[in-house]
Formats: C-alpha cells, sequence, structure tokens
DNA sequence: TGATTAAATTCAATTGTCAAAATAAAAAAA
DNA sequence: TTTTTTTATTTTGACAATTGAATTTAATCA
C-alpha cells in the first residue's frame, strides 16, 4: 500500500538490487521459423511460399528449405488441383496440411448430452458423434463409461480404429486445474478431487487433455471461430453457471492459480440475492439455471420438490413469458440486466475487441 | 452467439480455410540475446556471466563474447569489491550496469503537487524534487511551466545539466491515449485531446513519454516495487477517481483502445449514485474524493458552494469519523464495503498473484 | 606443493537466415 | 509465333549468432 511513484521508487534503493521485471525468462523461446511456416499454412488452409515469406517477414529461399522439410517429413504437401488466381507471373504453388497425419477427439462432457467430434490434422471436423445421458450427478467412473461409449460411437461414424487417434481433449464445467488435470468440483460429478485428466488418459491409452468448459469454448473460438482474427477477447457462457474465458494476446488466460475466471461470481449488487457459492449478490445468482429456477417457482407457483423438472420448468417459464406473463417477463427481464451490468464491467476492465456469448440460455434473449 | 464446442466447429467447415490463431505475426521478435543479457544484469544489479549463462540457458561462451561487447561499449562494467562467496574454484566476477550512461526523468503530475525522480541507468534514483501548485484545472501550457520548474529543480538537486538527461517519462491522471501521446481528457487540464508528449518533448527537447498515471504506477511496481518477481498482477489506485493497471505475462495490459482498464466505471449496483461519468452505480460514485465529498456535505451539513474546501472537506471527514461520529463512519464503510465489491471481482476475474493498492486515499484504511 | 573445482575464454563447427543470382512458369506484347 | 514481362520458386555462397569442447585462469583444499 504506497501512495506514490516516488514512494515505490524510493523503497527499490536499499539494496544494490538492480531494477525491471525479474521473470524475463521464457521470453526466449519464441517459436521457430520451421513452427511458424507450418501454423501459417495451418492457419490460412492454403498458401503459396511467397505468401508466407511475405507475411511472416522472411526471405523465399528460407521458405523454401523450411517447407521442403516439412514435406519431406509428410506434415505439409503441395496443392494438386490449385484453383491459381488469373493474374501475370508464374503461378503460385499453394501448400496444405496433410490432414492424415494426427487426428484428436473434442468431447464436451454436460449433463443431459456429451458431444465429441473427430477432427483431422488440418482442423478439418471428420465425424462427430453425441451421447444421451441420465441427467444426475454421477460418479466418475459412470462418467468415463459413457464417455467410452460415446467414442466408440464416433469411431465407428468414422470408419477409423481408435488407434489412428493421437490425442483427447476434455472439457467439462467446474472448477478444473488445467496444470494437474485435476476436477476440484464438478456439478456433474460426485466425488472431488478427481485426477480426471489421468484417469481418462489411463482408460484409452492416449494423451488426455482436461479444460473447463469455458475455457474450452474460448480455445475453440480462437482456432476456429470469431476469435481467430482478434487479439483480445472475451467469451461469456450462460448455462448452469455463468462462465468465462479471455484471451489476452493470443493465449488464452488462466488466473494464478490456472482455473479460469469466476465472471458467476463477481459480485452486482451488496447484498444481493444468495448464490450456491454462499455469498450474496453473484452475478450468477441472478442468471443461472437454478436462479431462474428459483424465482420461477415463486412467481409460477410450481413446485421445486421435483428436481427433475428445472429444465421442465425453465420451458415453461420461457413458454409464458412469451405469451405475455407479466412475472416471467420481469424475470427473464431482471436476469437480462443484471447480465449488461456483468458484461459493461468485463468491458470497462479489459476493453476487448469482442466478447462472444455463448450457452444454451441464449435462446431466452430478451436484451 | 454461438451455443456449443460443435457448433463453433461446424461453422468453420464450409470453406477450406484452416484453423489455428491468425495473427501470429510479431511473435517472431523475441529480444535478442544482448538485450537479454543486458537486461539480466539490471534486473539483477550485480550477476556473473556462468549465472547468466545458467539462468539464460545459453552456453558460456556466448556469454562472454556478448559481456565483452557490452563492456568494450561502456554499457557494463566489471565489479571491483567483489562481495566473493565463500567456495571452491575460481570465483564469479560479478558485472553491473554503469550507471552514468544514461539518465531519465519520471514525473507525476498530480492536483495539489508534482513530484518527479532522475534515476540512472541502473535505476537508482539520484535526486528527487517536488513542487507544489494551486489546485485548480489550468491549461497546459501552465502545467508545461509548472513542469519546467519542477525539473530545474530536480538537476539542480542532482548537480547535473538537464543535457545529462535522455528521457523524460510523465503520469498524469484522466484518459491518456499512450499510443500517440494524447491526453483525451483529464480532471487537471483545461483543454481537451491535447498532444502533451509532443508538447512536453518540444518544451524540453528531448524524447517524451506520457502514460495515465495509473499505468505508470503500476509498471513503476513492475520495475522497481512488489510487482518485480510477479507475472501477473493489478495495481488499483483511488484517488480523484479510482484507476487500476494490469500486468499480465509480465507486460503491462491496455485492452484494445490503449486506454487502460477503467476500474471506476465497473457497476457495483444496479441504479445506484450517479457517478460524473453520467452512469449509475459506477464504483467511483461511492470512493472518489468527489463522492465521499457529496456525501460528506450532506451528513456534516457543510456548504458545498466552495470548491477549493474539497481536500478540506475531507480532511474534516475524516475527523470526524476518527472521533467517532456515526454519519462520518458509514460514509467510509460503506466506501470500504464498495471497494472491496470491486476487488473481489478483479480477484474473481483475474486471479491475479498479487493485487497491489495504492493512492493517498488508502491512509483512509477502514477495512 | 599439487590436486581439485568452478569461472571465464578461445576457437572450430554448426545452424539459421539472407541476398542475390538463377531458373521456372505463366500472361502480355511484339 | 516469338519475345518480353512478371511473379514464384530454387539454388548458392556468405554471414552472423550460437554451441561444444578444449583451454586458461583463479581460487580452495589437503
Amino acid at each position: 500500500m504506497e501512495s506514490g511513484l516516488e514512494e515505490v521508487l524510493l523503497e527499490s534503493q536499499h539494496a544494490q538490487e538492480g531494477c525491471g521485471p525479474i521473470n524475463l525468462v521464457g521470453l526466449r523461446d519464441s517459436k521457430s521459423l520451421r513452427q511458424q511456416v507450418f501454423e501459417q499454412v495451418r492457419a490460412n488452409g492454403q498458401v503459396s511460399r511467397a505468401m508466407i515469406a511475405r507475411t511472416l517477414n522472411v526471405s523465399p529461399g528460407s521458405v523454401t528449405s523450411i517447407t521442403a522439410e516439412l514435406i519431406a517429413e509428410g506434415y505439409l504437401r503441395e496443392v494438386e488441383g490449385a484453383a491459381r488466381e488469373a493474374g501475370r507471373g508464374r503461378p503460385p504453388v499453394a501448400l496444405q496440411v496433410v490432414p492424415e497425419v494426427k487426428r484428436v477427439i473434442g468431447i464436451k462432457i454436460s449433463d443431459e448430452r456429451h458431444t465429441a467430434v473427430l477432427t483431422d490434422f488440418a482442423g478439418q471436423v471428420v465425424a462427430s458423434a453425441a451421447l444421451n445421458i441420465p441427467t444426475t450427478k454421477k460418479p466418475v467412473a459412470t462418467i468415463l463409461d459413457e464417455l467410452e461409449e460415446l467414442v466408440n460411437r464416433l469411431m465407428t461414424t468414422a470408419g477409423l480404429p481408435f488407434s489412428a487417434v493421437s490425442g483427447i481433449s476434455v472439457g467439462i464445467s467446474g472448477v478444473v486445474d488445467h496444470s494437474c488435470g485435476v476436477v476440484t468440483w464438478s456439478p456433474l460429478i460426485v466425488e472431488t478431487e478427481v485426477a480426471m485428466e489421468q484417469a481418462i488418459a489411463d482408460r484409452f491409452n492416449c494423451p488426455a487433455h482436461l479444460e473447463n468448459d469455458a475455457n474450452m469454448l474460448t480455445l475453440a473460438e480462437l482456432w476456429f471461430g470469431a476469435g481467430r482474427s482478434r487479439k483480445d477477447f472475451a467469451v461469456v457462457t450462460v448455462e448452469h453457471g455463468v462462465g468465462m474465458g479471455m484471451v489476452i494476446n493470443n493465449q488464452l488466460y488462466r488466473g494464478t492459480r490456472g482455473m479460469g475466471m469466476e465472471l458467476g461470481h463477481i459480485k452486482v449488487q451488496l447484498d444481493g440475492a444468495l448464490c450456491r457459492c454462499g455469498q450474496r449478490g453473484c452475478l450468477e445468482a441472478y442468471l443461472a439455471d437454478y436462479a431462474l429456477a428459483r424465482e420461477a417457482s415463486t412467481a409460477l407457483g410450481i413446485s421445486r420438490n421435483n428436481p427433475q423438472s428445472l429444465p421442465v420448468m425453465l420451458e415453461t417459464l420461457y413458454e409464458k413469458a412469451k405469451s405475455g406473463n407479466r412475472g416471467a417477463r420481469t424475470i427473464f427481464q431482471r436476469a437480462g440486466r443484471y447480465l449488461a451490468v456483468g458484461l459493461s464491467n468485463i468491458i470497462n476492465l479489459f476493453d476487448p475487441e469482442l466478447i462472444i456469448l455463448s450457452g444454451e440460455r441464449m435462446r431466452f434473449d430478451y436484451l
């Protein structure tokens, strides 16, 4: 708690300590040109060597030798039926990533329905599959069984053996410690502190990667969606909870503890509505499923005893709002206003280029 | 507004578009080893070549040749009276930055008192000076005159000619566009959209650098303060307004528009107190000088007509609170609670390693 | 004293990159 | 048709940044 520039400076003068940030390490590892050339090709789908040289600001000679290597190793190839533009001079030869080199599976674990996609090395979706499952909190073992079933379906659809897959990436809602692959807590899992990444890797005998679902969606936007061309953007998901992922400088930002950003628990009202986290005034307490349901039960006089009826109750609420029910409308309106407050806070703090809204509940868009 | 992983992926499949972030350019320019070696020395104050080689993961041979160059050019030198540790083998020779090579001035423009420090190339403060000035909103020309007076004092204290200075860095509160050196708006300046960086550079005939004061303080913390050893941290200042600076990955984060983060205008209360920005419920409307004063005038029945009395009024309020006045106490308590809400929001969103609180009003710490 | 240890230096070899020239493939002009 | 122009790609030699390994230096230990 200092109070000015001078104080900060004076404080550092006692020892011969030097100045400047200490954590300089890691800045050295800028990607090799080889890596960058490959990423250029993958990012653009098809590019000529000359184009790569220009965008990367390197000499065409370097690009030639590097691409020659990558082609020899089987990662790249020249495009055959080149749709060459009309123009003078020697037409460029487009390069592309060889899609069959590697494949990865992406899975989203959810409450009602798990989904999975198989993508090739070029990022194209080869196959996708889904699995409807009972909406209950279950032990990890059950989820693993479900995943196995899901992956089997996926591989059948794709017509490929599982051995063709070189990685699995799984997104799940809840508190996920990305660095060690542990699910600290999740609304979908009975246990806590589950080393799920390891469990998945073991089950499928394949490298696995675990991620919070909001972060996973954010990465998806960075790689495939609207975020591809942005350096800084935020993704907000409204579903069971309120999640958020943030990309800064083309990189997913994870807080110190690597747990992602808890937009759901920013306070939008001092002493506001009670949240399931135990605090008051959390954004989630106005926006999430259970919060809407809580209000719905009051406004519409529906019983809350039946736990299965949560989605149903939301549906009812939505219907009523559409058909003009006052109570239902105000619930959505209030949720909308609080969401707006949350978003405006993000804008004020981060000033991102873009905010992507997502989540199943986004169809209730009364904004 | 998508609603899931699958959708994002499928959306990208229509064209042969490739995948992955597009903005890869700029990642290439990692610092030269020469630069890094120098920064190592500056950061540590004193280091041996062997140590540099180890922390930077380069061969000792490279370090020898690079440091030889830097020494020849006069930027580094070997430390004479080396406090060498007891140990076997040839003792290391510590290197240090030659402090006299360059000097820079750092200035903080404020409402009551400008402050300036002169630092040498190694980051040590050589001299400091301050200038009390009338507390009014003034034209830029007046401020420039004040700065000149301040710099003169500083150089006199230091016993050096101004020609020894190779740069001036100025921090001012308000909306500062860092990229073009323009003060869009400041509570201290009459004019708006002032090209102040250029004006300062012209006046002193010396490269100048302009920065929002919260950002400047954040940079100071990064270079000299508690932030030196942190990758991610936030600095919050409470003064005339509520400012914030954020370091992510050892770099000051500036939003898209490069204006820094507006913590003061995040909403902590839907339809809350009116803020000078015209919106309601801003954090600033509960914490800043003028907000406290507004409440003070109500609670204590002090007239608000005299504009000079703002600091005085705050002082009175503080005194009353200390001596137990109920009204005054609740004002501070409320401010404290809202500050806590703001901070907790930052923690929830960023999860920084550290939050540094700063600002003159921090002595009113009733938290 | 000589053995041991670690720091610093030297230097040949490697690597990554570029500049410039050479070659290739097409369209436009003669 | 042939020639010229234009752009893409490849080849080549040169150069600078690093490394690895051997060497030198300066201290301690026995």
